[in-house]
DNA sequence: CCTATTATGAACAGAGTGTCCATATATAGT
DNA sequence: ACTATATATGGACACTCTGTTCATAATAGG
């Protein structure tokens, strides 16, 4: 079950950097394999081969380690190109997204984190700040841009439409049991640039 | 605190009925006062006055009971108009559901128990058929309707929409900390019947 | 080399889970 | 009315996880 080396020494202080480094990746693998549900700061500690007490004083809350620990593991990559037409920017940042979330471990530990953050203060600020926000305003800046250009009515709100795109692929996800296709990403864009009026 | 006469009446038998409605009552109101996380099977016992043997006898997990005293308590008015406009419909359906979610804490419970079916199957699926597929089919008829009337273009899939619309106020809700205004819940609808391009 | 910093093991109280048991009693069947 | 069954109950148990305190050991930096 534990395939991990623990590197115990005894007792006393081992160098702050490894340490930390250890409880991240145990954090990050232990966060893939087995989601928030079995993510508990115990066994983050036992799989690292640290006290509890040392990650108590390091990461205020279960929540704050998960994610330290989910950002080692997924570096977000977030290209973002703009070619100038508002339908294929949107359309490749929203298939990259799809493809994470359907294809990838990440996608359930996305959407477990965003659930947990719900009743955790801390995640809470964390994930906007590290993950939500910096993706939602890379595509409301492409949104803006198109709007610039006179791509898109300069009355609607660019937010509104990340909600109504990202969201309704959370909605799929987590409220929804629908499948999570490149069909329904390319989809809901042609629904919300085009109009559903006939 | 506790608020309740809990109506011991020492060992043995009290009518099944009884005690099943007790349970229930204390199990949706320590779910609009608590939430989620406050949320005990063992707190709820105490509170009916029962033992925790036979709320684990009844329930076969702290989801189910969670989601069965949050139908009691909320009992969904579901009431839903057919004008023949597409437009007015949907935004009377969706005003209501955003003024629920915004203005009672039954939209908190709501994501919460969303929020926690990630991890709970037994919640997950009775969510799914009590609460979800209810919802959403009703949204779904009125937009099948309106594809038949000609207002709607015949290759939108109305599920789709619904994530768009639905999915979007979730967001907002559980990712973004953006308000839920009824003026969001408007523009969205624009954005979608409409288009977004100028 | 010396000292401050830091990790560690052990232990603790507390809460919650899930499961036993024997006992008491309401309900249903005769 | 009597009996048998179903069911609620209190008490207890082992278990996990949380969050903390304490003394001890070992590294890192001057």
């Amino acid at each position: 079950m534990d395939a991990v080396e623990p590197v115990r020494r005894g007792r006393g202080r081992r160098p702050a950097g490894e340490v930390r480094r250890e409880v991240l990746r145990a954090a990050g693998e232990l966060l893939l394999e087995q989601g928030v549900a079995g993510f508990t700061i115990e066994k983050v500690a036992t799989r690292a081969g640290a006290s509890r007490v040392t990650l108590y004083k390091w990461w205020p809350s279960k929540g704050a380690l998960a994610l330290d620990g989910f950002s080692t593991m997924v570096a977000a990559p977030l290209a973002f190109p703009d070619t100038g037409e508002i339908g294929t920017d949107l359309t490749g940042q929203l298939l990259d997204f799809v493809r994470l979330v359907r294809d990838t471990p990440a996608g359930r530990v996305m959407a477990e984190l965003i659930c947990h953050a719900q009743s955790d203060p801390d995640l809470a600020v964390a994930l906007r700040e590290r993950y939500t926000w910096p993706r939602t305003s890379m595509a409301v800046e492409v949104l803006d841009r198109a709007k610039e250009r006179g791509q898109i009515r300069s009355d609607v709100d660019s937010e509104d439409v990340v909600a109504q795109l990202w969201g309704a692929c959370y909605f799929q996800l987590l409220v929804f049991d629908r499948p999570l296709t490149d069909q329904f990403a390319r989809s809901i864009i042609v629904n919300l640039l085009g109009g559903i009026r006939a």
